[in-house]
DNA sequence: AATTAAGGCGCG
DNA sequence: AAAGCGCGCCTTAATT
C-alpha cells in the first residue's frame, strides 16, 4: 500500500491508497512531532511512503531515530517521467510546467541542537508547506502515466531505484563519512607546513615560490595565477599554451619540477585545506549533500565540499570509529561491463567473466596490452577519434561489433538531434531549439561552408553526449539498484537508528563505503556481492554478464585498493 | 561591490 | 581547426 504525507495547515496527513492509487481508508490527521512514531507504527514490507521529496521528509524522521523501508520520492518521479520517451503523450507528460517541476525547496534546517532543545518537539519540524502541491493527485497521475507506458515494468524499476537512492543519499548524510580531524590536520602540516590563517601562504609553499621565482629569474612571479605564471615561462624561452599539468610534464627546465609541485600542494589547500575542515567536518564526520539524479544521465551530484572529488591524498583522513570497519567496494569495469550486457555483446560480457575485463579484450586478440585495451574502450564510449583511445577502437569494432553498434547508434541519434534512452528508461534532453535552427540555416540555400562544418561540430559533439549518455546513464541505474539492495539487506541486520547498524556513508558512482561493526565486516562485505549479483539480475536479467567488485575491510579509506 | 568567465584540477 | 563523456569548486581576471 501507499501512505502519501502531506502538510496541512499546521499539521500532517497520511492517506492510504492501495499499489493501484485507489483510496484505502480514511486519511490520519496527526502534528508533526507524532511523524515519527506514525513512520515507526506503519512501516512495514508492503508499505511506501509517499512524499513530495526525500530530502525535505526523511532528514526529521532520521535525526528522530527513525527510518523507512521504501518510499516514493515525487519531485524524482515528476522529472523522470515528464521527460521519459516511454510516457510521451501521457497526460503527466502533457500538462504544463506545474510546481512539481520547480527544484525541490531546501530542507528547513532545524535550529542548532542544545541541551534542551534536544527534547524539544520543534527538532521534528519536517518542513515548510507545500500548499500548490497535491501529493494524492501527483502519485495517481504517475502511476497512470507509468501504467500506460510503452515500457511500463522498466520505468517501475527505475522509479523504485531512484527513489531508494534517495532515502541512501538522505541516511548518508545523516550518518556522514568518518573523519579524523587530527589526521586530516597531521596530514596538511607535514605537507605544507604549520597551519596558517586563510589568504597567507603556507612555509611549503612559500618556499617553493621562493625557488620559482629564482629559476626562472622573475622575482615578480605570483605562482597562484596562471596568466603569471605563463608570462613568466615565455619570458624563460619556454614554448607553451597554458600551465596545464600535462603540458608542463613534457617541458625540460629547473622550474618546473618545483611548479609542479607547488600546484599540487596548491590545490591541497584550496580544495581541503584548513578551510575546508573548519567548514565541513563537524563532530567526527563529513555530512556530503549529493543530488539525487543531479547529473542528466542520472548519476548523483553533490552539493558543497566535493563529496564526489574526495582526493586521494586525504582519504587517509576517512577512519572508522574504534571497534567498526570501513567495507569499501568498487564495481571493476563497471561501464563496459553494462555496455556489453545492454547490446547483448555475449563475446565482451564472456572476456569480463571471473576476470578484469581489460585482460579478457586483450586474451580475445582485439589489442596487445591492457592499457591499448582500457584506452579503446574508453575511447569507444567517449567517441575519442584521435590519440590513443580513437587508434584502437577499430580493433574493437571488430572484436565486438554488438557493443559497438549500440554506442554508434546511440552517437547517431544525438547527431540527428534525437533523443536516447538507458536500459529502465531515462530519456536524454534534446538540444535547444537553437541547435535545430542552426543547422536548419547551414543547410538551406544560403549555408556558407563554415556555417556548415560548425553545425556538423557541434552535431558530433552532441552524439559523444548521447553516446556516452546510454552507457554512463545505464551504469548509474545499476549502481542505484545495487545500493538500493544493499540497503534493504543492511536494514534487516539491526533494529532502531540507522547508525545503531552498518550503514553506508559514502558513495561514488561505481564505489561505496560501508561502517560496520567489526564483528558484521565480513557479513557486510558478502552482502555488498550479493548486491551487486541481484543488480545485474534486476537490470539484465538472466543475460550472462558479472559485476565483480574489489572488496575491501580496512581501517581508513586510502588502505583500499 | 558583485557577478561572470576563464583557467585549472580533483573525482568517476 | 578540432580535440573522448559527466561533474563541482577553487582561484584570478574581466566585466557590470
Amino acid at each position: 500500500m501507499h501512505l502519501v504525507l502531506a502538510r496541512v495547515d499546521g499539521g500532517l496527513t497520511a492517506t492510504p491508497l492501495t499499489d493501484a492509487g485507489a483510496p484505502d481508508g480514511q486519511p490520519t490527521r496527526l502534528a508533526e512531532s507524532a511523524l515519527r512514531a506514525f513512520v515507526a507504527a506503519h512501516d512495514g514490507p508492503g508499505v511506501r511512503w509517499v512524499w513530495s521529496d526525500t530530502a525535505r521528509w526523511y532528514p526529521a524522521v532520521l535525526a528522530a531515530g527513525g527510518r523507512v523501508a521504501r518510499c516514493v520520492d515525487l519531485r524524482l518521479g515528476h522529472r523522470l517521467l515528464r521527460s521519459a520517451l516511454a510516457t510521451r503523450g501521457s497526460a503527466l507528460a502533457e500538462a504544463p510546467v506545474s510546481a512539481w517541476d520547480a527544484a525541490a525547496a531546501p530542507e528547513a534546517r532545524p535550529a542548532p541542537a542544545t541541551q534542551a532543545s534536544l527534547f524539544d518537539d520543534d527538532l521534528f519540524t519536517v518542513a515548510a508547506a507545500d500548499d500548490d502541491l497535491d501529493p494524492v493527485a501527483e502519485l495517481r497521475a504517475q502511476l497512470d502515466a507509468v501504467a500506460g507506458a510503452t515500457e511500463p515494468g522498466a520505468l517501475r524499476l527505475l522509479l523504485a531505484a531512484e527513489s531508494a537512492g534517495a532515502l541512501v543519499a538522505a541516511e548518508i548524510k545523516h550518518a556522514g563519512l568518518p573523519w579524523r580531524s587530527d589526521v586530516h590536520e597531521q596530514l596538511l602540516a607535514d605537507a605544507l607546513g604549520p597551519r596558517v590563517p586563510y589568504g597567507v601562504r603556507p612555509r611549503k609553499l612559500e618556499e617553493l615560490a621562493v625557488v620559482l621565482r629564482q629559476r626562472l629569474d622573475d622575482p615578480e612571479l605570483n605562482p597562484d595565477s596562471p596568466a603569471d605564471v605563463l608570462r613568466s615561462l615565455r619570458r624563460a624561452g619556454l614554448v607553451v599554451d597554458s600551465t596545464r599539468k600535462w603540458e608542463l610534464e613534457r617541458l625540460e627546465h629547473p622550474a618546473i619540477e618545483p611548479l609542479l609541485e607547488y600546484k599540487r600542494l596548491y590545490r591541497l589547500l584550496t580544495a581541503n585545506g584548513w578551510t575546508w575542515l573548519d567548514e565541513w567536518v563537524q563532530d567526527g564526520r563529513f555530512h556530503p549533500e549529493y543530488v539525487v539524479g543531479g547529473v542528466v544521465t542520472g548519476r548523483w551530484a553533490a552539493n558543497g565540499g566535493g563529496a564526489l572529488q574526495l582526493p586521494k591524498q586525504v582519504r587517509g583522513a576517512v577512519v572508522a570509529d574504534p571497534g567498526w570497519e570501513l567495507v569499501v567496494a568498487d564495481a571493476a569495469q563497471l561501464e563496459p561491463r553494462v555496455l556489453a550486457a545492454m547490446s547483448g555483446d555475449t563475446d565482451m560480457a564472456a572476456a569480463g567473466d571471473g576476470q578484469d575485463l581489460y585482460d579478457g579484450v586483450v586474451a580475445s586478440g582485439a589489442v596487445q596490452t591492457r592499457q591499448q585495451a582500457k584506452m579503446a574502450m574508453l575511447g569507444a564510449m567517449y567517441g575519442a577519434t584521435q590519440g590513443e583511445g580513437g587508434r584502437f577502437v577499430p580493433r574493437l569494432a571488430r572484436a565486438f561489433p554488438r557493443a559497438l553498434d549500440l554506442v554508434e547508434q546511440a552517437a547517431r541519434a544525438g547527431e540527428r538531434g534525437e533523443p536516447v534512452t538507458t536500459r529502465l528508461g531515462r530519456t536524454s534532453p534534446v538540444p535547444e531549439q537553437s541547435w535545430f535552427e542552426a543547422r536548419n540555416r547551414a543547410y538551406s540555400v544560403d549555408g556558407a561552408p563554415a556555417m556548415q562544418r560548425a553545425v556538423e561540430s557541434r552535431a558530433r559533439s552532441w552524439g559523444r553526449f548521447t553516446r556516452n549518455f546510454v552507457v554512463q546513464g545505464t551504469a548509474a541505474e545499476w549502481a542505484l539498484s545495487w545500493m538500493g539492495g544493499l540497503r534493504t539487506r543492511l536494514a534487516a541486520r539491526t533494529d532502531g537508528p540507522v547508525t545503531a547498524g552498518p550503514h553506508m556513508v559514502f558513495f561514488v558512482h561505481d564505489e561505496l563505503v560501508v561502517h560496520a561493526p567489526a564483528a558484521d565486516a565480513e557479513w557486510v562485505a558478502e552482502q555488498v556481492r550479493a548486491a551487486a549479483v541481484d543488480a545485474g539480475r534486476i537490470m539484465f536479467g538472466g543475460f550472462p554478464v558479472t559485476f565483480p567488485l574489489t572488496v575491501a575491510v580496512v581501517r581508513s579509506y586510502d588502505q583500499a585498493k
